[in-house]
DNA sequence: CAACAAACTACCCAATCAGGCAGTCTAACT
DNA sequence: AGTTAGACTGCCTGATTGGGTAGTTTGTTG
């Protein structure tokens, strides 16, 4: 937490990015590199000490035990105030995107970031931002944009029964709701399980829940 | 989709900040503000033969009959290319964000933005990126990342079993692909009704993935 | 070692469920 | 008027489920 600088840590397998990224910072007014690993262990180990102010992690990290999400919990942990931007080489993966970001990771970048991004993104960071490189801040975005037919997928009547089984009702206690027969409900799963496609209440509440539809 | 500037409109009703907005924008080479509008109902009748590159959108439009939100799906159906930056001036409300978002916007600005600031969010959301402000991305980014009690509720086994039952599987599939008995998934169902007080297998699902443990 | 809790397996029973088939009723479109 | 589509109800069958009870194995603790 240094007034002047703000202090990073870089944890990258690969010498070539570690070494270049390590250059770029301590070159810059304002920004120090205060320690560098190669993996994740000896990064937890000892990053209590360095106190960096922000954290460059790869998110593939090589044959180590704990992978670089895993870590991010880890120092997060022992570092809540610690901001944590992930590097990446490939920006393909869904998955990894958001798993860091669940774990608590602040930003999200692919390693061909030019320096001067590389050091805005650090920036951002510290001051509370979340930088990403733009096509994943538009896929992080894209995941609240859900599909256009959203609203036409279930009748009111099928997210109605739907929402009541998800407050863990049976057909019968749905059916006496809603002022309708048990068999009705019941024609009404069918109609959910078949724009789902699903066979199963459970299935189908888990489901729409994703989709957003309740 | 013009080659040499960025064509912007502006939806706002305020008139200093319409006006603002609007000289910063056509004051710099490479940007073009091509119309302004005061209300939404106008914006929405011009917008197709404006064919602007990007749309800077006030998301609280005093008395319309529509709010900025609405207006966004309305005008992406019409022009699926444009992308769309919200304006705002309180930066507070969650359900502003998200409901943005979901409705197709790119970015999310506050008022008080610099000109330099400004532009560079019409240039990334031009080139699919997702300008946000600093709070305001990390509202999003921290969506994402769930309370730490998360883990605690559930066993390990009880909540893989829980979410094979919400990927549709009936207790069978759950067990061969856990190599344990029918039985036992059963017994862990027992478990997880009663951990999260619920009677059936829809209702687990639905309050686990309520409260973030799938 | 004994006691204990847990994870696991098994079986019973009544109720519910999923899927298929059939029929009624109403509103909309031709 | 005839057709069509959708919402609704009913019933049948076999399978699954929820709740209960009980025995085994395993590891842990005193």
């Amino acid at each position: 937490m240094s007034n002047e600088s703000i202090w990073v840590t870089i944890v990258e397998d690969t010498d070539r990015f570690r070494e270049v990224f390590a250059l770029i910072i301590d070159d810059r007014d304002g920004y120090r590199c205060v320690s560098q690993y190669k993996d994740c262990e000896s990064a937890i180990q000892n990053i209590v000490e360095d106190n960096p102010d922000v954290i460059l992690m790869d998110i593939e990290l090589g044959d180590d035990k704990i992978t670089g999400i895993e870590a991010v919990g880890l120092i997060k942990a022992k570092l809540p105030e610690t901001e944590i931007v992930m590097l990446t080489v490939h920006e393909d993966n869904d998955a990894y995107i958001f798993d860091s970001l669940c774990a608590g990771a602040s930003g999200y970048l692919t390693k061909d970031v030019s320096p001067d991004a590389l050091l805005d993104a650090i920036r951002q960071a510290h001051k509370g931002g979340a930088p990403m490189s733009l096509p994943i801040a538009r896929r992080v975005v894209t995941t609240f944009q859900q599909s256009p037919d959203k609203a036409s997928e279930l009748s009111a009547h099928e997210t109605r029964v739907l929402s009541l089984a998800a407050a863990d009702l049976v057909d019968k206690e749905i059916a006496d709701k809603m002022d309708i027969s048990r068999d009705t409900v019941r024609y009404h799963f069918k109609g959910i399980y078949r724009k789902l496609q699903v066979h199963s209440k459970h299935g189908a509440v888990a489901k729409a829940m994703r989709k957003g539809l309740l």
